[in-house]
Order: C-alpha cells, then structure tokens, then sequence
RNA sequence: GCGCCCUUAGCUCAGUCGGUAGAGCAUCUGACUUUUAAUCAGGUGGUCGUGCGUUCGAGUCGCACAGGGCGCACCA
C-alpha cells in the first residue's frame, strides 16, 4: 500500500484518544513481531456452525468435541475476571466465543484484555460447545489478533443510523447494519437470478462500450470526456441499446447485458448518475412476447428470492401472482381522466388545456404524442399500482420502436409500472432502416432546436440496419429500482453500495 | 435548480427563557470463571458543521456558506 505522510500528518491533528489509545496498542504489536499476520486458515463461517449444530443439545455437542477455526471481527465483549465472552462477526454471522484464563493461559488471556480492541479482527480456534442459555459457542483454547482495527466502531446498541455516515461509509454501515448486507445479498441474488433466466433460454451475455463517440439509445444529456492519446471527445454511455441491436445484425439472435449506465441529470431517491440496467433483445419476437416473459420473470423471481408474489413495498402490498394489467396509452388516459372523451383524448387544444390545468405549459412543438404522454406522465402513471403493462405508446416519443401495423402513430411498445413507478421499458425494434434514418433526423432537428436530450443521427447503426435487423424485441429493465423494490427500500441509494456524493470537505 | 427540515463527545441522543456542556454506549482504572445492551465503583473525553453579525454574554437569535434528509422539477 501507498503511504501517505500528508494525510498522516493532518489525521494526526484531529485524532482522538481513543484512535491514539489503539495506535499505541499497534505499536506494541509492531515491537513484538509481525502486526499483520497472513498466515492465519479459517476451516468454518459461523451460519455453517448454525446450521450444523444449532440444534445439538448441550451434552450430544460435547460429545461430538467438535473443533473450528473461525475468523472475524470483535463486536462485543464482556470481560468477567477470569473468563470473558465475546462475539465475532465473519461476513456469514456472528457468533460467540468463550475465552478463559485456564483455557488460553494467563499470559493470552491478559492479551485478550488489555491489547484487544472492539472491532479488531481476530482469528480464534477450539471446541464448540453450548452455553447454559444454548447459545452456540466457541471455547477458545487459541486466539489471534490478525489486524489491529485503530478507529472505534459505532455503539453497539444502536449501531450506525446516520444516513450520510451510511452512505459514505458503507464499510461501517455493512458491519453495523444486518438489513443492510441483506439488502446487498438480496441484490446479488436478484441480478444473478436474471442471468441464470437467461441464460438458460439460450440468451447471450455480451459487454458493449461503455464509452461512445456518439451517445445513443436514449433521451438523455450525457457525461463528456476525453481520451488524451485520440484527442476527442467521448461520452460515457446513456444506453448500450444500439450496440445490442447491432449484434443482432450480426446474428447473435438473443443477447443481453447487465451493466452501467450514465446519464447527467439531477439526483433524487430514484435517481443516481450512474445505474444498472438489464437491457435484452431476442430476435423473431414481438413485444407481446417480451410482455410475457417480462411477466414469468418477475414472478418467478419473487417467488423463488421472497418465497412469496406479494411484495410489500413502503407500506403498501403489490400482487406479483395475478396477471398483470395490459392497458393502452390511450385508454389509461380515459380511464384515469373520466371528464376526457375518447374524441377530446386526440384533441391537440383540449389536451393543452387540460396540462394547463395541472400546471403544465406545452410547448408549441409538442405533437399530440407528446401531449398525451404528459398528460400520462401527470395523471395515470402514479396511480398504476399493482404490475401494470402499459402499450401502445406515441410513435413521437419513440424514436427507436417499431410502428403499429394497424396505427402507424403509436409503436409496438410497453412500459411495465409497479407502486406507480416504471420498472421496464420494451419494443418490438424498428427494423426499417429508411424510417430509422428519417426518426433520426427528427431527432437532429429537436437537438438543434434546443433539446439538449434528443439523438443524435448514427450513421453506422443506419448502416447496420440496412444490412437487416431480423425481426426483434427489446427491453430494458432498471435493476435498481426492481432491487428498490424487492427490498422494500425508500430510496435507490439504499441499494448502491456506493451511491453518489458530494465529496467530504475532509475527512 | 427551488422549498422545508437537520448538523452537539468515536456512536446514539438530551440541552428549558440567551448566562460559558449533559446522558447512555465506547474508552481508561479497579472488582468479577456461563455472560449476552453483562454487572458494580471511579475517571477521561467537546473549535456545539464553518464564517460573519446581534448582545455585557450565543449550542440557543439573525444572515451567508458547506454537507445531508425529504418533497418538487428532470428522468429510468
């Protein structure tokens, strides 16, 4: 590791007593030999002892004279004279240990007390036994301190509650917080479940750049930057959808990835500079299809990661078990607006004064796609509780989806809502390479005209289009809201390990 | 970007009407061989986010700034 005498320097400034009283504590280490030893083998993690023992009684244990070796950090401690127990934490439990001055020898047993540190990571080894409460217990007859821990851990009643210290300090917060590994597991197991579906229906994960000469497969304003060496402009990427959909140019017929997107807008509970998305394309597919699978997915995914198809969300219940709704743009509108009828709702003047109502000025641009969009946006979207599919959206808010063969002014597209919140965003593609490039130049004159988020024109994904784009469906699917989600977690922050922040002023 | 709220010991929090700082945990000293928020006795620990102002006097009142939380806006 990199030393840095700067910082030491400074640190030592503002450094309490209680960080000075464990410098001195390594200190002493140091004298003695090797401060940081590597040499140490765990053979058990603690749930495995759980799950092996926790239901031997006391004597049957004694019996079995069981022996581990286990690896953690110290948690709590309750010194009691001549015998102590304590609790150390491995990234699968905690689990309690039992040191004694006739089991470790006076000289160990002193080194327990007076040098050990709550948050120290410690190697211990021997017998498994159970106290006379039966809790499941390790006596020590071995014990090392492997890494000296020279700041102290939050309280260990309360924890960590603070949410910027969680935040910024997520190490802290994933020692002190169980809900939190949780939520980390739960994560895990979400985006690993994805790629077991997938993969298992013949899907192909690929990785595509993450940065791009031209930013697309979105609206979006997108982060700049620089290579040195080609001294040009790049942008990190908004969507990796035209890549995708080029590699199914190019035959591979079913590919997804998980990965990073990056898009320059605001942050909220909902919203962090960087995300996860899953974005797949299937050829010879529609986005009924995709509806479908879209639907299995997620209950299957409930059901094997929660046990269960209800999701309890902040409060509310949303049913994963149920087909989920299937409703238009359109007919949402009526819907949720009784006052609009089905004539006012393709009405260009009624639906401005209606935004106008809710407090929406629509500009002159706007095309009665868009109108209605808003109008969406503003009065059905919130209300779509449980799974809801919503299809048939505007072709003038879709510059990358196919047209509807009966409706050429709506797309064969959906939008997969939950407790009012989109969760997913599918299309069968746009393969008509000459309506592509015309969609792109609509697009070009929307950037030019001051949309800072429209397209931009890609003249090699037109290119790769004209070669032909079989039939295909898309989607995109935003893990971390669905991890929000199924985590029942207020905001997205909660489900990054490491979320956007201001930078500290210091440290 | 706008509005409201928050910032006090390592952590979790009190702090009354403006009168110079408190608790619990942690830590230190001592006692204690089945505890588990261990217990008992005694101690240490603070630039009250930062700056400016009002005042005889500011943790407390005012203004500005910083960071954070929530809501709105933008979006996924």
């Amino acid at each position: 590791m990199e030393t840095t005498p700067n910082s030491t320097a400074t640190e030592a400034l503002d450094e309490n007593k209680l960080i000075a009283q464990r410098r001195e504590k390594l200190t002493r280490l140091r004298e003695n030999g090797h401060a940081f030893p590597n040499d140490f083998r765990r053979n058990a993690l603690a749930a495995e002892l759980f799950a092996h023992y926790a239901e031997c009684d006391a004597a049957e244990l004694e019996a079995r004279a069981v022996r581990v070796k286990l690896a953690g950090r110290l948690m709590t401690r309750r010194v009691m004279g001549k015998a102590s127990f304590a609790h150390i934490q491995d990234m699968s439990a905690r689990l309690q240990i039992f040191v004694q001055r006739e089991q470790l020898g006076e000289a160990l047993y002193e080194f327990f007390k007076r040098e050990l540190d709550l948050g120290d990571i410690i190697g211990v080894e021997g017998q498994l036994f159970k106290t006379k409460t039966g809790e499941l217990s390790v006596r020590c007859d071995g014990l090392r301190l492997l890494t000296k821990a020279l700041r102290p851990l939050p309280e260990k009643f309360h924890g960590l509650t603070d949410m910027e210290s969680r935040y910024r300090q997520r190490y802290l917060d994933l020692i002190m917080n169980p809900s939190t590994r949780e939520t980390f597991r739960v994560r895990t197991t979400i985006v690993q479940f994805i790629r077991d579906y997938l993969n298992q229906r013949g899907y192909l994960e690929v990785e595509t750049p993450m940065m791009q000469v031209i930013p697309g497969g979105a609206v979006a304003r997108p982060f700049i930057t620089h290579h040195n060496a080609l001294d040009m402009q790049l942008f990190l990427r908004i969507a990796p959808e035209l890549f995708l959909k080029r590699l199914v140019v190019g035959g591979l017929e079913k590919v997804y990835e998980i990965n990073r997107n990056f898009r320059n807008e605001g942050l909220s509970t909902r919203h962090n500079p960087e995300f996860t998305m899953l974005e797949f394309y299937e050829a010879y597919a529609d986005y009924h299809d995709l509806m479908d699978l879209t639907e299995d997915l997620l209950r299957r995914m409930a059901t094997d990661i929660l046990g269960t198809t209800q999701i309890h969300y902040q409060g509310a219940t949303y049913d994963f078990g149920q087909p989920f709704m299937r409703l238009s743009v359109r007919d949402a509108l009526l819907q949720f607006n009784p006052n609009l009828t089905a004539t006012e709702v393709d009405d260009d003047e009624r639906l401005r004064s209606v935004l106008e109502h809710h407090g929406i000025v629509a500009k002159p641009s706007w095309g009665l796609g868009k109108l209605q969009l808003e109008l969406f946006e503003q009065t059905v979207e919130s209300q779509l509780l449980n799974p809801t599919f919503i299809t048939r959206y505007p072709t003038e808010v879709s510059p990358l989806a196919r047209r509807n063969d009966i409706d050429p002014s709506v797309t064969d597209r959906f939008e997969l809502f939950v407790g009012g919140r989109e969760i997913a965003n599918g299309f069968s593609e746009l393969n008509d390479a000459e309506d592509q490039a015309e969609r792109f130049r609509a697009q070009v004159a929307e950037k030019e005209a001051g949309d800072h988020e429209a397209m931009y024109y890609d003249a090699d994904y037109i290119r790769a289009l004209e070669h032909g784009l079989p039939p295909t469906a898309g989607e995109g699917i935003g893990i971390d809201r669905l991890v929000m989600l199924f985590t029942d977690s207020p905001s997205i922050r909660d489900v990054l390990l490491f979320p956007h922040m201001r930078p500290e002023s210091s440290v």
